[in-house]
RNA sequence: CGAGGUGUAGCGCAGUGUGGUAGCGCGCUACGUUCGGGACGUAGAAGUCGCAGGUUCAAAUCCUGUCACCUCGACCA
């Protein structure tokens, strides 16, 4: 009989610290390490399969939409990143360069991409002639490096894995419809596959993507109340068809210029799920993103037919299509429920020697921490359900802690209230001056997040200045 | 870039005041006893004390320089 021992709490509490408690979670569970180059990170096999878990199902919806992936080069010429002026003005500040090949100084420097708008336009160029070769819609599952000053494992590191989409179109209104339809394909994705609410809806001009006529984003709020932009879709216009030259021969006859879009999400997402369900334990996984979404811990394992009756379970739950795993190491068993926990997979299964004599097994679910009894017959379609349980109960949760901690604001001292008392999002209304815009960030820390597409207004006057309001803004200090 | 802090075993830390042969907890290895919420015993392995110089018979400890990292600002689609 194992002694208790005092609890060595591994995982500082979200409420002492929030962003060591982050941290905390993410290298105490193996998902990732800090790499050599500062600023970078090391993606283990556990996060990684977090990530392949994301691409796989996002990649899926991807093609649903008549999207192509593609490979495109990680170095690009100085002179082309150059083209367009918004653009590189944007990036400037944060872009890797490449000076010398081998010991040879280059004649044109490279720059490590930090997005690759400006190589897919060289392309396109080269690409479409006729109207005949629109709409191209091509997407790359690729890593991007943007020197960034202050960095966080997953949410901003200076490399990271992204896929970035760019899709060229006859018509604006194609174009258009292009953007909004996938940061809806990604609204859809967060929701259900990472079980992550989100608000949709367009940026300000101030943190709109650089070079783009119009930002679409998805806001998530994270458990301390600060908001993380998950997704952007931008609709870039003619911008960088103009300056890299990408027409097409029309029906008409007449030479036009495309209309672009890009869009892309990143390994952020992994960082907003961990925020978004995670408790002091550790990872809480949604059953759809878990690399494990079962596990199988047979208790007493030294005892006659312990091990045989866990493993017919595990045989039966894999061939249900659960990601299942037998942990049949030699640890304690309350050993291997806190690793477990702390990994967040979704289900544990204990199957001891009394739980096979009354044909049962003890299971215990990651979100809720609630144990219960099921019987062995009939085990794996129970299993599937609790899934889809655990998976829509993860959404309902974090949706209902969302809606609670969105307030409405009509000045700016409720305003502050909101995003530092409260911790939570400022819904407010805006007269859309960049004047008011920086006076908020500067007395209260809170950016513009997005003017949701489900518009709620609460007023005709603006927060800041109090002059005529035009759009309903939220407000939120973010990742 | 401004202010503060920390570098000692894989991880977390003590030791630095007052210089004297490197310590603790966890983890790791082997064997045995255990096994339904972080087991126990015994025996082990593991450190150029961030780096470079200086003072000294002697430096983790004192002096000088330097590097790295962390926190808070600033910066950041």
């Amino acid at each position: 009989m194992a002694k208790k021992q005092e609890f060595v709490k591994e995982i500082t509490s979200r409420e002492e610290n929030f962003s060591q408690w982050y941290t905390d979670v993410i290298l105490k569970t193996q998902m990732v390490d800090y790499g050599p180059v500062k600023g970078t990170m090391v993606i283990r096999p556990y996060g990684y399969r977090i990530w392949e878990l994301i691409q796989q199902q996002l990649d899926a919806r991807f093609k649903e939409c008549g999207v192509q992936n593609a490979y495109f080069p990680l170095l690009i010429p100085e002179s082309l990143l150059k083209k367009e002026a918004e653009h590189v003005e944007g990036f400037a500040p944060e872009v890797a360069w490449v000076t010398k090949g081998g010991h040879e100084e280059l004649a044109e420097p490279l720059v490590v991409r930090p997005t690759s708008e400006t190589i897919f336009c060289d392309m396109f160029s080269k690409w479409v002639q006729s109207y005949r070769d629109l709409p191209m819609k091509l997407n790359q599952w690729c890593n991007v490096m943007r020197w960034e000053k202050s960095t966080r494992p997953f949410l901003r590191t200076s490399e990271f894995l992204w896929q970035e989409g760019h899709t060229i179109h006859s018509t604006q209104e194609e174009a258009l419809e292009m953007t909004m339809q996938m940061i809806g394909v990604y609204g859809k994705f967060a929701e259900e596959v990472l079980a992550m609410p989100v608000i949709i809806g367009q940026k300000s001009d101030k943190e709109r993507f650089a070079g783009a006529v119009a930002t679409y984003s998805m806001e998530a709020m994270m458990q301390d109340g600060q908001a993380l932009q998950a997704g952007t879709s931008h609709n870039l216009g003619q911008h960088f068809a103009k300056v890299f030259d990408i027409k097409f021969l029309g029906k008409d006859g007449v030479q036009e210029y495309v209309h672009q879009t890009s869009w892309g999400v990143s390994t952020r997402l992994i960082g907003g799920l961990i925020m978004t369900h995670s408790d002091d334990r550790g990872l809480v996984l949604p059953p759809r993103v878990a690399p494990i979404q079962a596990v199988v811990l047979p208790i007493a394992m030294h005892k006659e037919g312990v091990i045989e009756g866990a493993e017919k379970i595990v045989e039966s739950l894999k061939a249900a299509g659960i990601r299942t795993e037998f942990d049949t190491r030699d640890q304690s068993a309350g050993w291997k429920f806190n690793e477990w926990e702390m990994k967040g997979v979704p289900v544990r299964i204990e199957v001891g020697p009394r739980d096979l004599e009354a044909g049962q097994v003890t299971i215990m679910r990651r979100d809720t921490l609630e144990k219960s009894v099921l019987p062995i017959e009939g085990l794996a379609e129970a299993i599937v359900d609790l899934l889809d349980d655990v998976q829509e109960g993860l959404l309902c949760k974090a949706r209902g802690y969302r809606d609670e901690r969105i307030f409405e604001a009509n000045d700016l001292d409720e305003l502050r209230e909101a995003v530092e008392d409260k911790h939570g999002f400022a819904s407010t209304m805006w007269c859309g001056s960049r004047e008011c815009e920086d006076l908020i960030k500067e007395k209260t820390g809170a950016t513009s997040r997005v003017m949701p597409f489900e518009q709620k207004c609460h007023g005709d006057k603006c927060v800041c200045c109090g002059k005529p309001a035009t759009v309903n803004m939220l407000f939120a200090r973010s990742y």
